[in-house]
Formats: structure tokens, C-alpha cells, sequence
DNA sequence: GCCGTTTTCGGCCCGACTGTTTTCAGTCG
């Protein structure tokens, strides 16, 4: 798989180019075909083996021509003859906030800025007055100081409890507010949050929160600030009539936003922030309601989970969106542990907590032997457990504990047990942690073998990802997808914030060959019984209907899959 | 460099805020 490679190709294209001030919708070409090989769903060498590079969306000539090269010969003597062009440091100097690519040319270039570290040095000793002026010297130095403490983006179960505090800070002031952006339309991480409201009082209010460090910039209509934890959060301040065009706007995504507003400039309108206007009159067609803008597009109303560009404006145009599964739609979560091997609570436990959370069954999955970190279970420790479960399935009837175990896939692609014994779990699932710094070949034989195994159900997490921390495993996703289309198995999404794994573009190709997808929470402890809401975002942002999604039927149709 | 329910050429989303180059370029989202 070279996708990745291939979009951090492109992105890098798009900066050089935006730092040699070339024509800048180069810059924003390049970066949208990055964005289109992200997206991809499939290897992208295979496409280029079949000849069909220009069939991807923004890809053409120049840029498949480019891909083309890269991939035969591993370089790209167009990109090497740009590095030339673009003085040493631009590109690192361009990561600063607060400088972009004129500012950072100009600092390598004339005055021989080549690092960020040199940029930090300089400053410091007000070497650089000339060049950015006293303010723009002072907030530079601050935005520098910022970047060491690495702040980051923050994990969607972060950015959710904040938000939820913020909005609880506002409501106590009586100013009701709206989040957007996107952390509206889930994305399993979140640079900033956008807060929006139609009270002048809320930028005041912003400025006053408890948590708050420095001021950004304040004016009527837009506030930013910095929070102690290097969080930035934007309100802003807009009025009732344009409401859901703004609601619209600063949810996004941009991509989806820029194919909107064209599909507005083709009817002779013009959409912005405050409403759906007639370009001539300036008169006001739409704006109240995201709902009303849409309509008046010609469109139904995109869920805010697909809105990123990736077909929904031609679905919605044709009545085929999806109807997205919800949290509500789950009847049963099928991987959790408990104190038999490394969970926190105890099997009693969690299974009343689930029960409590209305599901009809759950599984229970703790580990197998050879993960004996996580105090993996013995033949004979699983046999006890299920004594357990058989007494606490007559306590709690008519809900319903499967005997699960999440096993592990050893280094040669074989399992833990034997089959016989496999064959006495309702469920089996399959998981790769160990010796995981494999050759993706290795990896990738592996995840196959497990698929190919006749006691496994599912691959869970199938890329063993950390958000934040760890890649996912370099596997071949397209073949394991269909190697389990092809032996009737299913993929997991782990509902886990920092693993939500498989993510919504391989969980989205998945459900498109027809594999059934299994949304869990993972859970180590009843409180992360929760992260079935995380899974179910990524689910929705995969396009996944209730009819995708294994844990959606109800027990006699799940049992009815796992035989 | 890409793209076409106006177009195969001439566009390419749109606006807020900031500093300071006093009319706008740069940056950001």
C-alpha cells in the first residue's frame, strides 16, 4: 500500500509550490489530489497498473504523470528541481502559526532563516524587527514557544468532553450555543473547537471563560482564544435569520462547503456565512436552517458525518443518501473484558452495567493465553469462566452473555487454541498485537490466515492503530477485505478514542464489498462501555446503515451469523 | 493543475481580523 506515501507526496508538492509563489491554485490542486489518494479506499499502484489514475477525482494528466513516476522509480524529478527553487527552512518555517508562505520565503531567503529552532534564536534577540515588524515579532516568538509544548490535535473523546463544558459554561450564562466544526461531524481527532451563537454576549463571555489564556484577536463577530491546555476555541457571533447557513459554514467541511457554494454560484446565488443570497439583489433566499439552504440547492439534508466531499452532494442530489445507523440501533456490544484478564471490573459487573444500558446481549471477550501482559486466560480458566457465565445467563435472562475471547494471532498467522476447544465460544475473535514490527507481507499473511480460520467471526481492530501514538500496522487492507467477504467474516470498528480502527475510509470500502461490520466498545471497565458511541461516529462518517452493522440485529439474527 | 447541467479556456469559495506596506496583503478557517 503506497497511498500513504503517495498523498504526503502531494501535500508536499503543494507546499513547495505555495512557498515558491507559484500560481497558488497549483497548491490547492495538489493538495486536493492528496486528499482524493487518502480517501482512496484501494491501493493506489493497482490503479496505476490498470492505467486509471485520471479516473480519481482531481487527478489528471499532470498530476498522474507525476504519481506514475514516483511510484516506478521512487522519485520525482519535477519535485526535486521545485527544492531547489524553494530556499532551506521554508517549508519548516511555514509550520509556524501566524506565518505563511510569503512571510516564510521571505525569512529564508533574505534574511537566512533556516530553521525554527534559528527563527526562535533570532527573535529572541530581536534580530528580526525589520523583517516581521515589533507585533508580528512578538506573536511569532509566542507561537514558536507554543509548538515545543506540542500541542497538537486532540482525540475526539477530548475535544467532546470540553465542548460539553463549554457549552455548559454558556448555558449557565444564559447564552445558548451550538458546536460545529469538526468535532460536529466526528473526526477522530479535533485541531480547535468553533462555538457558535446568536447573543453579542457570547465573545464576552468567551474571553471570561475560566479557562482561558490569551486572547487571539477579538472584534464584533469573531473571538478566538487560546485555553491553558493550548486548546484554541472560536466563537462566533451571528444572527437568527442566517443561522444555518453559518451553522452550515462552520461545520465544513471546506471541501464540502466549496461544492456547495458552487452548486449556489450555478444558480446565479452566492453563499457565504450569512445566508443563501441572489447574487444581483443581494436578496436573501435561504439561510435560517442548514435544512433550508440545502433544499434550496436542490439537495436533501447532509448528516454532518458525511459531509466531506466524498460523494454525498451527487447522493443527496439523487435521493440515495443513507440512513446512518445510530447508537440506539446497537443491540449488543461483542468485545469487552473484564478481571478475568486485564479489565477493571468484574464479569458481574459489566454485564449489568450493559444490560442497564438496554442491550439485549453483549460479549464478553477477554484474552487469550499468549498475551500474558493483559493476564490472557488459560483452556482451563475459560472453562471456570463460562460456569460463570452460564449462572449469571440464568440471572439475567432473557439477557443474553456470549461465551467470547478475543484471540490472539501469533507471529506464524496460528491461534492460541485448538479448534475443538474454539469451537466451544459463540464468538471468536481475532486481534494482532504481538510482534507487530512484522514486514507488512508477514502482517498482512497473518491477518489472512486468521480470516481464513473456521472458528473466527471477526478480525478486531484490524490495523492496530494508536491514534496519536502508533500507525496502523502496514497491512493489505483491500485483500484482507476481501478475503473476509470471501470466507463470510466480519471487521470490527473498535470503539476504543484512541483505536476507532477500522476507520471510516477502509470501514466505508468494506461495507461497499459487502463485508458486515461489528461496532464494540472495547471496553476495559463499565464507564468505557461508552465508546460504542465513538464507533458508531466512525460508522456514520463509513456510510454504514443499521443493515451493515452485525451488532444491529437483534440476538436470534447475530447467533444466526456467528454459526 | 483540474475541471465543465454556462465553459476544452478561464476560471478556481468567501469573509474576518491584523498590522501598518494608509488601501491592502497575509494568514486563517
Amino acid at each position: 500500500m503506497r497511498n500513504h506515501d503517495v498523498a504526503e507526496l502531494l501535500e508536499r508538492l503543494s507546499l513547495l509550490s505555495e512557498a515558491s509563489g507559484e500560481d497558488r491554485f497549483k497548491a490547492i490542486a495538489y493538495r486536493r489530489a492528496a486528499t482524493s489518494i487518502k480517501n482512496l479506499g484501494e491501493d493506489v499502484d493497482e490503479v496505476r497498473k490498470r492505467g486509471e489514475l485520471t479516473q480519481i477525482q482531481y487527478i489528471g494528466e499532470g498530476i498522474a504523470k507525476k504519481i506514475d513516476e514516483y511510484l516506478r522509480t521512487g522519485k520525482l524529478e519535477f519535485m526535486e528541481r521545485l527544492e531547489k527553487d524553494v530556499p532551506e527552512g521554508t517549508l519548516e518555517l511555514m509550520q509556524v502559526s501566524g506565518i505563511g508562505p510569503r512571510t516564510a520565503y521571505k525569512l529564508s531567503k533574505d534574511y537566512g532563516v533556516k530553521s525554527v529552532a534559528q527563527l526562535k534564536a533570532d527573535l529572541g534577540e530581536g534580530r528580526l524587527k525589520d523583517a516581521l515588524g515589533e507585533v508580528m515579532s512578538k506573536r511569532i516568538l509566542e507561537s514558536v514557544e507554543k509548538m515545543k509544548t506540542g500541542q497538537s490535535r486532540m482525540l475526539m473523546v477530548e475535544a467532546l468532553y470540553l465542548s460539553r463544558d463549554l457549552v455548559g459554561y454558556f448555558e449557565n450564562h444564559g447564552v445558548k450555543v451550538d458546536v460545529a466544526g469538526s468535532l460536529r461531524r466526528g473526526k477522530s481527532t479535533v485541531g480547535d473547537l468553533d462555538i457558535l451563537c446568536n447573543d453579542k454576549a457570547g465573545a464576552d463571555l468567551l474571553v471570561e471563560y475560566p479557562g482561558v489564556e490569551r486572547v487571539i484577536e477579538k472584534g464584533p463577530t469573531k473571538t478566538s482564544v487560546f485555553l491553558k491546555n493550548g486548546v484554541q476555541v472560536d466563537v462566533r457571533v451571528l444572527g437568527t435569520e442566517g443561522y444555518g447557513a453559518a451553522l452550515l459554514y462552520f461545520t465544513g467541511s471546506k471541501e464540502h462547503n466549496i461544492l456547495l457554494r458552487n452548486i449556489a454560484i450555478g444558480k446565479g446565488w452566492k453563499l457565504n456565512e450569512y445566508g443563501l443570497f441572489e447574487t444581483k439583489t443581494g436578496d436573501r433566499v435561504a439561510g435560517k436552517s442548514e435544512t433550508e439552504v440545502y433544499e434550496k440547492l436542490g439537495l436533501g439534508f447532509i448528516p454532518p458525518e458525511l459531509r466531506e466531499a466524498t460523494g454525498e452532494i451527487e447522493a443527496s442530489r439523487e435521493g440515495r443518501l443513507p440512513h446512518l445507523v445510530e447508537a440506539r440501533d446497537l443491540q449488543g456490544d461483542l468485545q469487552m473484558h473484564t478481571t478475568w484478564s486485564d479489565g477493571a471490573d468484574e464479569l458481574d459487573k459489566m454485564a449489568r452495567a450493559a444490560k442497564a444500558r438496554g442491550y439485549e446481549y453483549i460479549a464478553v471477550t477477554d484474552h487469550s493465553f499468549s498475551v500474558g501482559i493483559a493476564n490472557g486466560l488459560s483452556e482451563e480458566r475459560f472453562r471456570k469462566q463460562w460456569k460463570a457465565i452460564d449462572q449469571l445467563n440464568e440471572e439475567l435472562k432473557p439477557f443474553r452473555i456470549l461465551k467470547g475471547v478475543e484471540a490472539e494471532v501469533r507471529s506464524d498467522g496460528s491461534l492460541d487454541y485448538d479448534r475443538p476447544f474454539l469451537e466451544n465460544f459463540d464468538m471468536v475473535g481475532a486481534s494482532i498485537h504481538q510482534t507487530y514490527r512484522q514486514s507488512p507481507e508477514k502482517l498482512t499473511d497473518r491477518a489472512l490466515k486468521a480470516l481464513s480460520h473456521p472458528s473466527v467471526d471477526v478480525l478486531f481492530h484490524p490495523t492496530n492503530r494508536l491514534i496519536g501514538k502508533r500507525e496502523g500496522n502496514p497491512i493489505d487492507l483491500p485483500k484482507i477485505i476481501a478475503t473476509a467477504r470471501d470466507n463470510g467474516k466480519m471487521l470490527e470498528i473498535d470503539g476504543s478514542p484512541m483505536r476507532l480502527d477500522l476507520d471510516e475510509v477502509w470501514a466505508r470500502k468494506a461495507m461497499e464489498e459487502g463485508v458486515t461490520l461489528m461496532i464494540d466498545s472495547d471496553a476495559h471497565s463499565t464507564g468505557e462501555l461508552e465508546n460504542v458511541e465513538y464507533g458508531t461516529i466512525v460508522a456514520r462518517r463509513a456510510w454504514l446503515e443499521k443493515k451493515n452493522v452485525a451488532n444491529a440485529l437483534p440476538l436470534r439474527g447475530l447467533l444466526k451469523k456467528l454459526t
